[in-house]
DNA sequence: CCGCATATTTGTAAGCACACAACTATTGTG
DNA sequence: CACAATAGTTGTGTGCTTACAAATATGCGG
C-alpha cells in the first residue's frame, strides 16, 4: 500500500524516522563518544552553529525549557564551548553564540561517520544520488529561531 | 560540495541521521505517550512483529544486553503483549512471541503520524515519491537474527 | 556424577534527560 | 514608586536507559 499514489510529506517523514529509530541510538553513541559530550549538548551545539541564538531561542532551538537550556548552556561555557553575552539593549536577555573550540568540536560532530545498516545494501548507485540529493536540499536551510 | 561524484552509502546514511536526529526526540515522545509505553518496549515489540525471537535475539536485535532484554520482556509479557514458551527441545531458551494485544499496539506503532519538520517544505512531490520509493524497498527487509 | 559452557534471570548502580516550582534581575506602565 | 511582564537562573525530583556482577537452570562431554 505505497506505490501507486502521492505520498504526502508526513508519511514520507514517518518512513524516514521509522528507519533512522532502528539505529540511532548507535548513532548517538558514537557521536557522543567521539566528543565527549552528552548527546542533548551536542544538539545545543548544532543549533549554535548555525547561529547565534538567545536563551530562549536555545531553548526553544533545542526542544527542551529555559531551566534545561540554562544547565545545558553554563556546562557548555564551563567547557569553553560557547560564551554568553548580555546584549545592552535589553540587559535581559542574553545572546549565546560558539567559540573557536566550539566550531572545532562541532566539527567533530559533523565528520562522525556511521556505518549504513545493511538494508541499505539494496540500493543501487543511482537511489544513493537521489537519495544524497533529496537530503541536501532538505537540510540547506537551517531551522531559524529568534 | 555534493552533486558531481558518487556518494558512498556511508555518507548518505549520515545524512539521513543527521536530519532525523534533530527531530527524533519528540517522535519518540509522541509513540510513548500513543502506546503508553516506554521508547526501548516499543522497539523490542517492533523487532517482534517481524518474527519470534529468543531472549538472546530480543537482546542482540533490540540492541541491549541479556539483562536489559528480561526486563523488557518481563514489563511486556505483565501487560499481556508477548508470551514466553520454553523451547522444548533445548528448555534454556525461551521463544519470545507477541500476543494478539502485542500485534495490536504494534499497529498503533506503526500509525503514529509524525509530521514533517519545516525543511521537507523545500521537497516538490516527485521528490516525495522518489524518497518514498527508496525507504520502502530499504525497509522491506527487516534485519534478521536467531 | 563432575565440571564446564550456554541461556536466562535478578539485583544494583550510575548517567542522562525532562518537567515543575521558586527565585533574581531587568524592563515597561500607570 | 508600586506593579505586572519578561528573561534567565537555581534547585529538586522522577523516569528511562544502560552497564556490570552475581545467581539459577539446563545441557553436554568425560
Amino acid at each position: 500500500m505505497s506505490s501507486s499514489s502521492s505520498s504526502s510529506a508526513d508519511e514520507v517523514w514517518s518512513s524516514l524516522l521509522t528507519l533512522a529509530t532502528h539505529n540511532l541510538e548507535d548513532y548517538r553513541r558514537q557521536v557522543s563518544e567521539a566528543v565527549g559530550l552528552p548527546f542533548s549538548r551536542v544538539r545545543v551545539i548544532r543549533r549554535l552553529a548555525a547561529r547565534p541564538l538567545t536563551m530562549g531561542g536555545v531553548a526553544d532551538a533545542s526542544g527542551m525549557d529555559a531551566p534545561a537550556a540554562s544547565v545545558a548552556v553554563n556546562d557548555l561555557e564551563q567547557r569553553g564551548l560557547v560564551v554568553r553575552a548580555t546584549d545592552p539593549s535589553n540587559r535581559r536577555v542574553k545572546m549565546v553564540e560558539l567559540t573557536a573550540a566550539g566550531r572545532e568540536l562541532h566539527a567533530r560532530v559533523e565528520n562522525v561517520a556511521p556505518k549504513a545498516p545493511p538494508e541499505f545494501a539494496v540500493l543501487e548507485p543511482s537511489d544513493l544520488e537521489a537519495l544524497a540529493g533529496i537530503l541536501a536540499r532538505v537540510g540547506e536551510r537551517p531551522i531559524s529561531l529568534s
